[in-house]
DNA sequence: CCGATACGCATTTTT
DNA sequence: TGCGTATCGG
């Protein structure tokens, strides 16, 4: 029974053996830290925790998925039993029973980034044309331009974070003062009518899954109590990266037992720009007395060169708790630097390695990853993997749910669970186009407004609210209720799977896709009902016979495209940004751009905590590696990014030399760089955007020209080749394929007749094909303007 | 209600 | 550069 214990070494066994109080694993990367969680919590099982007396806590479905896997494996179907699973799906779960307390109902829904941006708006608008209404258009505008939604986003996200709602907001004078600095004074009362927006509507956002999880503790010791006594021992996955609230929800529910274990690296916290903070897991053994602490230094993933190449890096930061991470791996090969003239020869390097690593040494492509600081750092490598042929796949585009498609038609199941839900509602009464125009909607929105009611309320009897619609749009909006009446008269009694497809073809969703020709959406309606009958025949298995379209939603509101099950996707090379890859690993990795002044470096460099946190992500960065690491720049970039002296050739600088395979160029090019950076910082002037092209210069040369019209030629030219397809915009997530046209694919053009699509490069706007036309040679054409269609 | 056009804006993102 | 959005005219 205790042979498992045997697979540890000896400080993993001893983390796992401690249990009498507090603990803190710092587990380096690659050290078995999973192995130590899932080893431990069934220790716990079997010197007799009950499952339901555990709490384990993590930050990704997916992490939470396989650790209960593999718990499963060591003890058998008990682990169901388990409460292990997000921060926010846990906490969601509880805040279901306890909404009472709060004054939600137990049906509330989940608001996505987008939904309280799109809500934000709103209010920002209206209390904003309520607070100056004597002020001139001109004048509004003036001040209206500092209220962009992303900044309140954050801000209030902040907040909420630092656990500071609306009431504390208006009085505190930090967030005042603030606020007052950047404009936008009015942000205390955006976030009051924020938060009430969301209580009157019944739904609840991302933070606040968290906040009032605090709130419901703080204010009702009862709940707190029952919680805490039936959570006899709670684990924390990737402790670094918890944030004010999640915290302060542990310390609540720890206060009695004091059973707690919390695994994490601060090597490995990058996420501080969403209200992660280091602090915790640098204080955890202050902030819970007498914690014991175990250090998980043995590195199985990485040879020596990378440990030791990491561990030079990292230790220039202060702040950090001291360990020795060491591989037992043989020495393995130098980090090999590629200075590059271009970023397509940054590419080709890319490309070419690959190709060679692959043909000649028989690494498979999804041994490679190649790794960048920003997602649109990724369209060169797309492109000339794409060139060379190198099945590649990109993480981090648009997320299955956020299509739009889905979300309309998540949005019905919204509406039918909670009918409150504004965004929801808005989102789909008109669509598809059932005649009710935006004048409806702003009477309707008005009429919300002024009564502090849901726009469902209003909806149902607009008399009792002074709304006169004329006869037609009455007979819309009935027809409208009607129709979510009817979808959800069968909530409790159809499965989810059925609901949806009530909702496609009630909705007339269905056929408004098909009639659109929108293939490739139909194909992602189809595929999301899919995922409901699988959603419905897991619970069946696991003997939930009454899971219903709620416990669908409340599942769904908390998933995101990482947990989408990965479908024949083998053998390509991975491409994403090194935040993603954090807790994966790869044979090979490249690590492209560090010329890239990809944000502004002051802003990068101005604090010590910045340039720490930075310094861990290139960690993060060289700790993905197994085998080895190809690091690389390009003097010139042509289309995105300046010529800044980056952030992060300082830290290649701090490497120890040992582990490097410096060209000798690379001294020089590093040297002049740090000069000009120095001087840029003390000449103010000369901080630019990191967006402005290098061809800016040119623009700006002839920018006292008057604008030309286009010659009549031009024009007639782009009138005849008036667009015909659109290509998405997001990438597209097989190769080489963009917008639904493959290199091999046999098109018939307008001109030219018809040809071989060689290769087919780029995305949006940009995308270009090579065809070899049959009878008119090789031609490269611009798609957006491009007359064609696919005939094989 | 659409398409064409113009304009502004822009890290990283586990939920 | 290239995307989302606002705006206008049909």
């Amino acid at each position: 029974m205790n042979d498992y214990l045997d697979e540890l070494n000896e400080s993993q066994r001893a983390a796992v053996l401690y249990n009498d109080g507090p603990s803190l694993v710092i587990a380096g990367a690659g050290s078995g830290k999973t192995r130590v969680l899932t080893y431990k919590i069934a220790h716990l099982m079997n010197i007799g925790y009950d499952p339901w007396n555990i709490l384990a806590l993590t930050f990704t479905n997916k992490a939470a998925r396989e650790m209960k896997e593999r718990i499963t494996r060591q003890v058998g179907e008990r682990a169901r039993y388990l409460w292990m699973g997000t921060f926010h799906s846990i906490f969601s779960r509880i805040l279901r029973i306890e909404s009472q307390a709060l004054g939600f109902s137990s049906n509330f829904t989940i608001y996505d980034a987008s939904d309280s941006k799109s809500l934000l708006k709103s209010i920002i608008k209206e209390k904003f044309d309520e607070a100056y209404k004597s002020l001139t258009d001109e004048e509004k505008d003036k001040y209206l331009k500092y209220y962009k939604v992303n900044l309140i986003q954050s801000r209030i996200s902040n907040a909420k974070n630092q656990l500071i709602v609306p009431s504390v907001y208006m009085l505190d004078d930090e967030c005042k003062r603030a606020d007052r600095n950047d404009n936008i004074s009015l942000l205390g009362e955006i976030y009051e009518c924020y938060w009430e927006r969301c209580r009157q509507d019944n739904v609840m956002d991302f933070d606040d899954l968290l906040l009032y999880t605090y709130i419901l503790f703080r204010d009702n010791p009862e709940i707190r109590l029952k919680y805490a006594l039936q959570f006899r021992y709670i684990l924390v996955d990737e402790y670094q990266d918890t944030n004010c609230a999640q915290n302060a929800i542990i310390l609540q529910l720890t206060t009695e037992y004091q059973r707690i274990c919390v695994v994490g690296d601060d090597a490995q916290s990058i996420y501080s720009f969403r209200g992660a903070k280091i602090e915790n897991i640098l204080n955890f053994t202050k902030n819970f007395v007498g914690a014991k602490l175990y250090r998980l230094e043995q590195n199985y993933r990485s040879t020596q060169t990378i440990v030791g190449a990491a561990n030079s890096l990292i230790k220039n930061n202060v702040h950090q708790i001291p360990k020795n991470i060491f591989s037992k791996n043989s020495q393995g090969d130098l980090i090999e630097i590629a200075g590059v003239y271009s970023d397509y020869l940054e590419g080709d390097f890319v490309a070419r390695k690959i190709e060679y690593l692959h043909s000649y040494k028989k690494c498979s492509y999804e041994d490679f990853v190649v790794l960048y600081r920003a997602n649109a750092q990724s369209r060169i490598i797309e492109e000339t993997l794409r060139k060379n042929f190198i099945p590649y796949r990109v993480y981090g585009g648009l997320s299955f749910y956020q299509h739009k498609e889905i979300k309309d038609v998540l949005a019905y199941c919204r509406m039918a669970i909670n009918p409150d839900d504004g965004e929801a509602f808005k989102r789909i009464l008109n669509y598809p186009a059932r005649g009710i125009g935006n004048v409806t909607l702003e009477k309707l929105l008005d009429a919300s407004n002024a009564f502090g009611k849901s726009l469902w309320s209003i909806l149902k009897e607009p008399i009792s609210y002074g709304l006169n619609f004329n006869k037609g749009t009455t007979a819309k909006l009935q027809k409208f209720r009607e129709l979510i009446e009817a979808i959800m008269a069968e909530l409790n009694v159809k499965r989810v799977d059925e609901i949806g497809k009530t909702i496609i073809e009630l909705s007339g969703i269905k056929k408004h896709l098909s009639l659109e020709k929108e293939e490739d959406k139909v194909k992602n309606v189809d595929e999301l009902l899919k995922g409901m009958q699988d959603f419905c025949r897991n619970r069946y298995e696991e003997g939930d016979e009454r899971v219903g379209l709620v416990d669908y939603m409340a599942e769904v509101a908390l998933l995101t495209d990482q947990d989408m099950s990965d479908k024949e996707d083998f053998e390509k090379v991975t491409l994403m940004t090194i935040h993603s890859a954090k807790g994966l690993e790869f044979k090979k990795v490249f690590i492209v751009g560090l010329e890239e002044g990809i944000f502004p470096s002051e802003k990068c460099l101005h604090s010590e905590t910045a340039i720490e946190e930075e310094r861990r992500l290139f960690y993060v960065a060289i700790t993905r590696a197994e085998e080895c690491c190809y690091i690389s720049y390009a003097e010139n970039r042509s289309k995105y990014g300046t010529m800044e002296f980056s952030s992060y050739s300082r830290f290649l600088e701090e490497i120890d030399e040992c582990y490097i395979d410096w060209p000798k160029k690379r001294r020089r090019m590093l040297d002049e760089g740090a000069s000009r950076f120095r001087a840029s910082q003390t000449s103010s002037s000369t901080a630019r955007s990191p967006f402005v092209t290098r061809s800016q210069s040119l623009i700006d040369r002839y920018a006292e020209r008057p604008a030309q019209p286009a010659s009549a030629p031009v024009q007639q030219e782009a009138r005849r080749f008036k667009k015909v397809s659109t290509i998405p915009s997001s990438r597209p997530s097989a190769s080489p394929s963009v917008g639904g046209l493959q290199a091999g694919a046999v098109i018939e053009h307008e001109r030219f007749g018809v040809g071989d699509v060689i290769s087919v490069v780029g995305t949006g706007d940009n995308c270009k094909a090579t065809v070899r036309f049959r009878n008119a040679g090789e031609k490269q054409l611009l798609l957006k303007f491009a007359r064609f269609k696919v005939i094989g």
